[in-house]
DNA sequence: GTCATGTTTGACAGATATGTCAAGAATGAT
DNA sequence: ATCATTCTTGACATATCTGTCAAACATGAC
């Protein structure tokens, strides 16, 4: 095999990743990419196709580092601290860079860009397996009777949530805000330990 | 004063807020105003000044139509019904048209529009606006006793958790899910009536 | 070293955006 | 009827984006 890419493409997805993080996807353009990544814009289109393979392939890699800390989050042993942790965790993924960033996730699906189906289909493979990480988190047995909702409906919630958390970054820009009103929705979801 | 207004302002404000609601302010051009319209760019320019002032105007008739059915839900006899009717009213708003047009107030601050300190202070005073009212429709004498949380740590969250709602409206698009999870979030805020 | 193969490059063609402005048009005030 | 004022219009200058392509280039395979 000759003719052998010439770029790091592991550095282009990461530069585009955070570009399209920063920017929004929308807002970014095929020249902002190569200028990023110093790689010509002809080589971008050549060896992925346009601007959405390459923010699908970014996207991968944000939906992998941005599922771990919620993972780990969700183990604490008690489950007002799990749900505490998971918004913690999520609220550091939004507040991250300064200005902060935002959550790619939110703001790619309601910047334009979802009105692609392969691009719908992917934010909602990120939201479902969050949603079934939660709802497996709450399912612990020894949780039985800790939460104010099922699993099942407690994860949607939380889930909800958390990308309303995300707009209300945007708005207000407020990080203890955001712990706030997450502390105050785990107040309303889990039941007070000290009776059981 | 001589040297008249010859468009019909009301209705260029009216074409205005559903282009930015249907496409997005920052997808919506000048030139997108001006055909839709059928005022030249130039007399929006002269008139107006540019797209942000077009958009806080169009805005303006949002919020007002926006609130009203908000407040009339919220007059509900019961703390559930009117939580329930509430977000009923904001699903509503967010799925109208077909394809739904989705959240204006939750599309304009993910999608790059809010980096303008005017159009962030417009988006907060509605949220604002939004959660006062509810705290005060919560802080109802006899509904004491009956929320998980005092009526300004619900209004927070509500607030909060319809913004979410936005955010899932663009990613599934399915009404029926939209409100099984303002359901259930409902349920996990207000206690059961039945024994107090 | 030669060659086939895929990559890189700069340029092209076509769209679309912005903001401004001089000239023409319309209107209320006198 | 005239005038001053403001609005309208089309054009200008500038900038940006998209997608494509032929020619030059680099590399692994032989």
């Amino acid at each position: 095999m000759a003719g052998v890419r010439q770029f790091d493409e592991d550095k282009v997805l990461e530069v585009a990743l955070e570009l399209f993080w920063r920017q929004g996807v929308a807002a970014t353009s095929m020249p902002d990419l190569a200028e990023a990544t110093g790689v010509r814009r002809g080589s971008l289109y050549n060896a992925y196709g346009g601007k959405e393979a390459i923010f699908l392939l970014a996207y991968e890699r944000y939906a992998e580092r941005f599922l771990a800390p919620l993972r780990q989050s969700l183990a604490a042993d008690d489950p007002a601290k799990a749900l505490s942790g998971f918004f913690r965790a999520a609220i550091d993924n939004m507040t991250m860079g300064s200005p902060a960033w935002g959550c790619l996730t939110t703001k790619t699906a309601t910047d334009g860009s979802a009105e692609s189906a392969l691009v719908r289909q992917r934010l909602q493979g990120l939201l479902d397996a969050i949603a079934a990480m939660v709802e497996e988190a709450l399912g612990r047995d020894d949780w039985r009777g800790r939460l104010a909702l099922s699993p099942r409906a407690a994860a949607d919630v939380i889930v909800t949530f958390t990308r309303g958390l995300a707009v209300m970054e945007r708005v207000h820009g407020d990080r203890a805000r955001l712990e706030a009103t997450a502390d105050a929705l785990v107040r309303a979801l889990v039941r007070d330990g000290k009776g059981s």
